[in-house]
DNA sequence: CATGAATGAGGTTTCATTCAT
DNA sequence: TATGAATGAAACCTCATTCAT
């Protein structure tokens, strides 16, 4: 209604290559932060990092949890996408397995937001990240199912996949290449020469109803007792 | 001033009654705390359900820190100690290794602080508690030494077990003994049957000099952009 | 640095027309969100019904205040006319005056913003429309001169407009002619069968100097109560 | 559980002096900045005037509102008690009425939280001190049932106090008294010479249902205009 | 020596105003 | 000239730590 531009209507206003310059910056600095940090991060950081002001910030995202989630989407996705291109790539479906996980866990298993996420998050399939994950394990499932291991659920390479990921949170800065070593053995042990069946999840949806956490047989009670 | 006067002794006992249990209640209330939300608790949670006061907390324990610490050597140490007895009590090497692991996953990984803190300081030998842990692990690994993997080293082991105390804080609430499936594809895993050797682990102390952290190859750099 | 020289005015004028819709743009769209949600609102709001950016907005009036004050300055006028209409409109001078509350009352007494301001400036005879509204009341005063109680004074009835006014606020969402009531009552006490003197308002310009707020008789004395 | 005292069970630790010392410092600063500036105002102009850090006001009121809550709770409801007792000391049941309007007008109407909160929440009464003050002016209505004009209701009388208020807020600081010409006006319109009937208060409850707001027969559209 | 109230730096979020495009 | 992105000073609230009683 006000200010018409004479015949440049189709034309969008140009001034927001700033903007996205800035959006970007605020994304990536967030990434960077968010990886190193993980997601208790001061705001202020991302904000110093990515060269804005809090107001710039919270203009691209109005809350901290947009931002967070819009870099954990952003790089869950990526991550799933490049070891899952990994897995493409490679010769033979165990081979495929192989290589994904290798790819999954040097590329991204560092970045602490997404571990954490991953580790809170991964029962929940209501990320679009870890859905694209899961159907990739589930791809990599069907390919390889004369080599692995009976009984082997999706369920259980994407624990595996949280559980090594951790792994490479902790041991990256100080042994890398570790983990490497806890891959070939998890592997190995999913391998279909071992013929015992796994032990039964005896929940597979929540938890079950019943007397609550009479799991622990010897363990001292504290961690349970309420006051 | 001096070490220990018997006479003198008499008259500070008395008031030191009320110290101990004081001490041991805020421990005690410390480690529930701690076992169920992580160290990230407010102090005052401490505080209230050990039923003493801030100020008498932090005359025991002058920072938050030193009574995490406290804390967590002496829960460290019994986990060490119930995984320790339960290998003892195995009929043979293969059985200790597999009943070690079981039980300390079962009686201590849901204890969150002492998880993160096990995360955090796997490396650094400074704490009694996991030297403990480390010692009932070189003896497995002694006694399972025909049995094991060649090439697996107490490190290894060490990793997997913070690794699958991982995966046990995050499946134990909605999948409880999920976790006991990885635990088997590991412990398959490191079978002798498998012969090929794991791969290096290239940095034995820390990291090493030279490029930071060109581990990746394909994933994106910003996680290791400085700034 | 002419002040009016024609051809120049035709170059100049075209531009302007934009610059003539987006202002009535603006302070149209300033007066609905001012009516509805009072002084205190976000400038964005405004500029988004407008249609127009921050900047064009803030071209037109470099502060807040400047486009409250524009927006408030048309309103009360518009305000104090259709009053003024009301009771000119009226048969007798009584009439004259039910109708001028009424009209006051029904047309405007709703928006926020005026309310707002009538009640913090209605002792400074600065604004424009207050002076119109006065000058209306005057009149009123005068045609009902011996219908009125002795003593009530155009201050007295202006008082009685934005008291009732602000009756209206509170009232009008939830109890829609509630506040005609309270109109009526007041016009009763208005009316000349009335002869006990009316309080004298010792102080007809500004506060007396003297000791500081002794009026009040037994209250609590924490709201005069500097610290 | 934790350090008893020998024998003094029974006597409560004495230290909260001072902790009820800065509780009332703080209610009382509150009080008087709440009066002055509204519930607008900022938490630590509140610390500042009590002589408090941030943190001992936040700990005996987790909330900002909390706090004002308290503070409005406790003027209101000395407000209301304070004209109780004017209209009780008076002679006459039509003096009580007069003496409860001057009292409740002298004392409190000033306190612009209070009369924000009384504009706000006059409808719904959920507060105890609008209770006692509905009370108040119930038992004044029946003693003055002969002198009041006929179909006056108690919401009349508590509107008029809230408008009458609204008035006091606006005239006190220049011209104090003021109020007091219209609060006769009003009284004088409340008494039973006046036979006519008072219009309906067409919705008792709440607005009723139908076409919004078609109140304003010539008033500008913009008010209600949405969007 | 025990208590728990007090402290204040630091975290997230809002909004009037300015400025590059 | 119009745009709307950028700015940064508050505002509210939390929590490790200290200190008067």
């Amino acid at each position: 209604m006000a200010a018409q531009e004479p015949e440049d209507t189709a034309r969008r206003r140009a001034p927001r290559v700033d903007a996205i310059r800035n959006r970007e910056a605020i994304v990536e600095a967030a990434s960077a932060v968010l990886a190193e940090q993980g997601t208790a991060v001061d705001v202020r950081e991302i904000a110093r990092r990515s060269g804005v002001g809090m107001g710039t910030l919270y203009r691209h995202f109005p809350k901290k949890e947009d931002l967070v989630h819009t870099v954990l989407r952003k790089d869950f996705s990526e991550w799933a996408e490049s070891a899952r291109q990994a897995a493409v790539d490679a010769e033979d479906p165990w081979a495929a397995l192989t290589a994904f996980y290798e790819q999954a866990l040097t590329g991204y298993a560092r970045h602490r937001a997404i571990m954490e996420n991953f580790s809170l998050t991964w029962t929940v399939p209501d990320l679009e990240g870890l859905q694209q994950l899961r159907r990739v394990i589930e791809r990599l499932c069907a390919g390889a199912a004369g080599l692995l291991r009976p009984g082997v659920t999706v369920d259980d390479l994407l624990l595996l996949l949280v559980s090594l990921g951790h792994a490479v949170q902790i041991t990256d800065d100080c042994r890398p290449q570790m983990w490497n070593r806890l891959l070939r053995i998890s592997l190995d042990g999913l391998r279909a020469e071992h013929h015992e069946p796994l032990p039964a999840d005896t929940a597979p949806g929540t938890r079950p109803p019943g007397p609550d956490r009479e799991v622990r047989p010897s363990g001292p009670s504290h961690p349970a007792a309420g006051s």
